[in-house]
DNA sequence: TAACGGGATATTGTATCCTATTAATGCTGA
DNA sequence: TCAGCATTAATAGGATACAATATCCCGTTA
């Protein structure tokens, strides 16, 4: 067979129109697909030097997501966030990701918090790096985040949130420059993740709670500003 | 999205994946699809007089919202859905309705409220049928909530609950059993209901909101086994 | 006899082709 | 000139055909 040796059952290879999908997504962050664009399957397609179908099954995948929509006979396109929409999906995270992060304290094990407290120094390190990549800085964040609510075990749980950082798509560009220009952010991300991490070893869930909570809180209200920016950029 | 009116063969108001995905969900709910079965796309096309197309979007879709899980190259199942995967939908519930009640509130209108009263009225009027039909009344208490939820105006947050909703499809024949049979929960229902209807007339939305959080509540009591013994199995 | 490997089979993934629907365009007639 | 209908172009939806991959079975071999 072609696959002699090793890495046996597991391999997770990635089908088209996950890749598909993620080349939309970068584009989306990177700014080359805007707010209310118009997605030609056909042209995607051709662009990407693949057939329709798998360009169809990545538009299907964004619309349930809601990152698209998509009306029948006529055409897909980009959905267009307003501010309520972000502040919706805050509202959703403030009510969701705390009660991850309780149940990932309930859960957690030490070797597991050796695992964050790495994607932390990782974090910390591109954080104050003479030129940091805004988009590395994401990914980054992204997963000390999940490493901490997939702890929680809940798999519908950390779907769900999953998705409303999807929705978010559009603001990561804000988000890493935010934390290239303003240092005083990025160390107050810095902070809060130190205390989650300082909970989490102390088993305060309740504290951390209500820590993940108080962050989103913040977040919020910090980032107003830049996304109505963002949204008027004419204004 | 109420289908109002006609529902003959060969209607082109709905597109096929959402018919095979109706059918598939019914079947789901009247047992003829259970946990843990196989779904086969040709079968599923062939038994259906359709191509492969549409129930591969429709498994697709079902797959994004967690009712079915698949394997490339091996297959696509039902999910088995466990006691704790139950608790975990309804502390997800917990955390959103509340919310999207309270927001329906704020913005309900008088005429709404009017809608509202007359899908309990007919909800009542089934459930104390001589002999109701269980699917029926899961139908309309899901319109009866919903008729609130969408009133918040947070489409993300309603798409997230009508989700949670779906997973629960296969424990709506055994609900639909237990207000047939038992008289008590379909009466605590409709208690439920009018105090929902009561606080919306005096737009006590924190009223509501915790309202609807204590009626999940003894839903979930209701449910024998602890949540804490599934995130802490080995305890 | 048990383990390994190759091939048959089933089923999904992808490409291509055809059809249905919409929206835009243009023609006709008042 | 404009309204209204017919025609056409563009594009999504659906069917069919083909390729890729995993699983299962069976024969060979140590």
């Amino acid at each position: 067979m072609v696959n002699s040796g090793q890495a046996p059952a597991k391999i997770k290879y990635k089908r088209m129109p996950e890749l598909v999908m993620d080349q939309l997504m970068d584009w989306i962050m990177d700014g080359t697909i805007s707010m209310g664009d118009k997605l030609v399957a056909e042209d995607l397609a051709s662009k990407m030097g693949v057939s329709r179908m798998p360009v169809r099954e990545a538009l299907k995948n964004m619309e349930k997501s809601g990152i698209v929509e998509s009306i029948p006979y006529v055409g897909t396109r980009v959905v267009e966030l307003t501010m309520a929409d972000v502040k919706q999906i805050y509202i959703m995270r403030k009510a969701l990701e705390p009660i991850a992060a309780y149940y990932a304290c309930k859960n957690i094990t030490d070797e597991r918090i050796e695992t964050l407290i790495a994607v932390q120094e990782q974090l910390e390190r591109v954080l104050f790096e003479e030129n940091p990549d805004g988009k590395e800085i994401f990914v980054l964040n992204r997963e000390f985040h999940f490493t901490i609510y997939e702890t929680s075990q809940m798999r519908h749980l950390v779907n769900s949130i999953s998705n409303l950082w999807d929705h978010l798509a559009f603001f990561k560009l804000i988000y890493g420059r935010k934390y290239v220009t303003d240092k005083d952010s990025a160390k107050r991300v810095v902070r809060d993740h130190r205390s989650f991490i300082e909970l989490l070893k102390n088993r305060d869930c309740k504290g951390l709670q209500d820590a993940v909570h108080e962050s989103l809180d913040r977040l919020v209200s910090g980032l107003n500003e830049s996304i109505e920016d963002y949204i008027h950029p004419n204004k």
